[in-house]
DNA sequence: AAAAGCGTTCCGATAAGCGAAACAGATGGA
DNA sequence: TCCATCTGTTTCGCTTATCGGAACGCTTTT
C-alpha cells in the first residue's frame, strides 16, 4: 500500500471514502475544509465524496453544514456490533464448556434457512468433529439448527421448508414435516435440541437457544461429539451444561429472560 | 438516483462499495459470486471492490474463502452505536425535565478541548436559551464544559488550556487557570457544575456529569435559564434533578457506578 | 468596507476503472 | 477416473469517470 508496490485492485475512489468513513470512527462531526486538511485532499474530491456518502445515507448533514454519521451507517455499525459481540462473548463460556467436556463446541445462527456457524472451539480428543467459522449447514439435520427453528414463527418456518425441503442425509434424518414439527414441539418443552445421527453417521449432538437483547432466540450454542463418547447417560449429564453455557451467553447479551437465573 | 436525473457528483465506484457494505449490514457473511448476483455486477469488477474494501480492514475473509466484516468495520460500528445511543437515549429524560422545569435542557461531549451539544430539548418559556445539536462552544465558560473538564485527567487539561486559553467572555468568566482549577476541585466535590454568567450576561445553568458503560464521565446533562428565573433557592431545588435525569442517562449507557442507585 | 473563510461549480486532460473473455483451482457428479 | 461446473483471479483495450486548478457566491470575521 506505500509507495512503491502498487496494486492494480486498488479502487482509489472507494479508498478515499473509507478514510473519510473512518475519521469518522474518531470525530462525529467534521466540516469539508477540516477534512481536506486532515487527508490531505483536494476540496473538490472531498465534496464528491461526501456527497455520495451523503446521498447513500452514510452521512448526513447536521444543524449546521457539517457532516454526521447517518442511518446507513448507524444501521451497518448495528449490525456489525451485534455479530461480533455475540462471537467474542459466546468464546470464553465455550472455551470453558470445551476444556471441561473434550468435545467440540460451537455457536451458530440461523440465516435464510440455514446454520451458519459463528463460533467454535475444538475438544480435545482425538477423535473430534471438526467446524469452521462461516461454515453453512441444513438447519433440518442438526441440533443448533433445530434449537433455532423451534422458536421460528409458523410462517417463517413454512418458508424455510419451502426452500429447502427436509433433504436426508442418514436413516435418521426427520425427513418429513410431521416428524420435524412433533421434535421442534418436544425440543420447545425442554429446552434443548439432540441430534442423533441425523446428518453423519456417529454424530451426535445437543444445542440450546441463546436469547439476545431483546429476548428473542437468535442463536444457539452447541456440543458435538461421536456415537462412541455420546450414549443417554453422558447425554443426560451434559444436557444442564450446555444450557448453563447458552444462558451465560444469553445474559452477557443482556437478555432479561436471562437476567434472573 | 434512478435513471433520467444524473448527478455530476456522484462516484460511482465508491457508491458500489457502500451498497457491498450494506449487503454486510443484512447477512455477515457473503461470496463475490452471491454479492454479484445480489447486486447485478460483473465479477471482475466486485472483485476490485472487495479487494480494496478487504485491504482497508472493512472486510476480511474468513475460513473459507467468503467475506466477512472486519476491523475497520466494527470499530466504525461501535463509535457510531456509541454516539447514537448517547443522543438518543438521553432524549426521554430530557423531555421529562423540560417539560417539568420550563427550561432548555442539553447533553454535550468533550471534543478537542470544546464542548458539542449532541442533543437538545428546548423549554417552554417565551425567554429561553437557545441551543443546537452540533453547536461547538468553549468548555471553560459553560457548565456542560466544566462538567467534563474536571473529570479529565492532568495532562489532558493541560493540553486543552495550552490549545485555547481561557478567553474571558463576561467579568464573570474563569479567565486564570487558578480560578479554574479551583471551580473544577469544588464540582468534582459536589458532582455538579455551574455556569453563573461566565460566557453570556444573564444566561445561569447547571450541569451534571454522564458516565458511560466504562464508568468515566464521557457526556454530560445541563439545564439552562435566564439570570430572572434561576436565583440561589431555584439553582438549589434544580440540581437534584440534573443529577437525576444524568444518573438516569448513564444507568442507560449501561454505567457500572449508575446501576445501584 | 475589506478580508478571509466556507461550500460549491466549471472545465479540460488524464488515467482510473469498466466488462468481455480467458484462466486456473476446487468441487462434485457420473 | 474423467468430465462438467462451479468458484475466484488475471489480462487487456476502450471509454468515460473523476481529479485538481481556478473561479464563484456566500457568510462570518476584522
Amino acid at each position: 500500500m506505500p509507495p512503491g508496490a502498487k496494486d492494480p485492485y486498488h479502487l482509489a475512489s472507494l479508498h478515499r471514502g473509507l478514510e473519510v468513513l473512518g475519521c469518522f470512527a474518531r470525530r462525529p462531526s467534521w466540516s469539508l475544509a477540516e477534512l481536506a486538511a486532515e487527508l490531505g485532499q483536494s476540496k473538490p474530491t472531498l465534496f464528491r465524496v461526501l456527497h455520495t456518502l451523503e446521498a447513500a445515507g452514510y452521512l448526513a448533514k447536521d444543524g449546521a453544514g457539517r457532516y454526521a454519521p447517518g442511518l446507513a451507517l448507524h444501521a451497518l455499525g448495528a449490525s456489525a456490533v451485534r455479530q461480533e459481540q455475540l462471537r467474542w462473548q459466546s468464546l470464553p463460556p465455550l472455551q470453558v464448556l470445551a476444556e471441561e467436556t473434550g468435545e467440540t463446541v460451537h455457536v451458530g445462527i440461523l440465516h435464510e434457512g440455514e446454520v451458519v456457524t459463528v463460533q467454535v472451539v475444538e475438544g480435545t480428543h482425538a477423535l473430534r468433529m471438526h467446524a469452521r467459522v462461516g461454515k453453512r449447514g441444513p438447519a433440518h439435520a442438526s441440533a443448533l439448527g433445530k434449537a433455532l427453528l423451534a422458536y421460528l414463527p409458523d410462517a417463517e418456518l413454512e418458508a424455510i421448508l419451502a426452500r429447502h425441503g427436509l433433504p436426508r442425509f442418514t436413516p435418521r434424518t426427520l425427513a418429513t414435516p410431521e416428524a420435524l414439527r412433533e421434535a421442534l414441539h418436544r425440543i420447545r418443552q425442554q429446552g434443548w435440541a439432540p441430534d442423533d445421527e441425523e446428518l453423519e453417521p456417529g454424530l451426535r449432538c445437543l444445542a440450546a437457544p441463546i436469547t439476545d437483547h431483546t429476548g428473542r432466540p437468535s442463536a444457539a450454542l452447541g456440543l458435538s461429539a461421536p456415537a462412541a463418547r455420546m450414549d443417554a447417560a453422558r447425554r443426560e449429564a451434559l444436557v444442564p451444561r450446555v444450557k448453563a453455557a447458552a444462558l451465560q451467553v444469553s445474559r452477557m447479551l443482556g437478555s432479561p429472560g436471562a437476567m434472573a437465573a
